[in-house]
DNA sequence: AAGAATTCCTACTATTTTAGTAGGGATTAA
DNA sequence: TTAATCCCTACTAAAATAGTAGGAATTCTT
């Protein structure tokens, strides 16, 4: 599975998007300074929010970003997906009659990595980016 | 997060030993045939393993490994410990007053990656080496 | 006693992934 | 016109992963 820095980071984008809202758009120096992240990798993670429908963009000066939807109907998954993290604890393609182990049955591990892959997406599911301000 | 094959190989080569159990020791050749893995890299995992007294070795002609306890007394966080994966979506060290920003304070994710921590690992705590069996 | 099967242990290495950096172009407000 | 900003692609250093390799020690079998 990956869970790394760009999808920690697309979630602290998202949230900080979301807890500095002004009315007018919010530049990405903002978040960098803020969040502490590099302003170029911010920009190639808004890349991927904006085309996965997250954020809308205004450019030029006093450009920036704001979110496409209210927080409420953000979904942490979306998010995540959006940046190309799988949460993917199989090892094999899950379509697939073979198995990780290359033979044509499924391994004895299948079905529990399955589960966990559910166990984990619901959790994604489950929490808005909205939440988020209360959890913090 | 890492959870990665040579979790993913602890988890079934236990799950091969718990359910090829004969009475005497299982070799890791045995185990490498049924499941497909690397004879060295299985090695150095029953090293790992054995050192987390998750399993019993006898060395020699017709030597391998048994469990150490009951498959019912086997959870699953215990192998993947043991195997040094660590279920660790937090960017931050828990018990330092910084967060993953180089700031005095924890960022807005932070408390969202110790619940997902907590869910995660809540599963590897409930599910043990005998359940295997019933979910494959 | 010899040989084979096995665990034990450490070191190395190729590949892949991650976490950025770099550079330039396009757009817009002031 | 200039500065601020988004847009986009390509590159790269470092780290992690997934093994391989090699040999030593132990034990069973003959
Ligand atoms: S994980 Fe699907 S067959 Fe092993
Ligand atoms: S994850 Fe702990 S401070 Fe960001």
């Amino acid at each position: 599975m990956k869970l790394t820095n760009k999808g920690r980071y697309a979630v602290m984008a998202m949230a900080d998007l979301a807890s500095n809202a002004k009315g007018g758009p919010i530049s990405l120096t903002e978040i960098s300074l803020r969040q502490n992240i590099s302003l170029a990798y911010l920009e190639q993670i808004f890349l991927k929010l904006k085309n996965n429908k997250l954020v809308r963009s205004s450019r030029g000066a006093n450009g920036g970003y704001v979110l496409e939807k209210p927080a409420s109907e953000i979904k942490l998954s979306n998010i995540i997906y959006a940046v190309d993290e799988e949460v993917k604890t199989l090892n094999c393609k899950k379509n697939s009659k073979r198995g990780c182990n290359n033979k044509s049955t499924k391994c004895i591990t299948h079905n529990l990595w399955d589960q966990l892959d559910q166990h984990i997406i619901g959790f994604f599911e489950k929490v808005k980016l909205q939440d988020l301000a209360k959890l913090g």
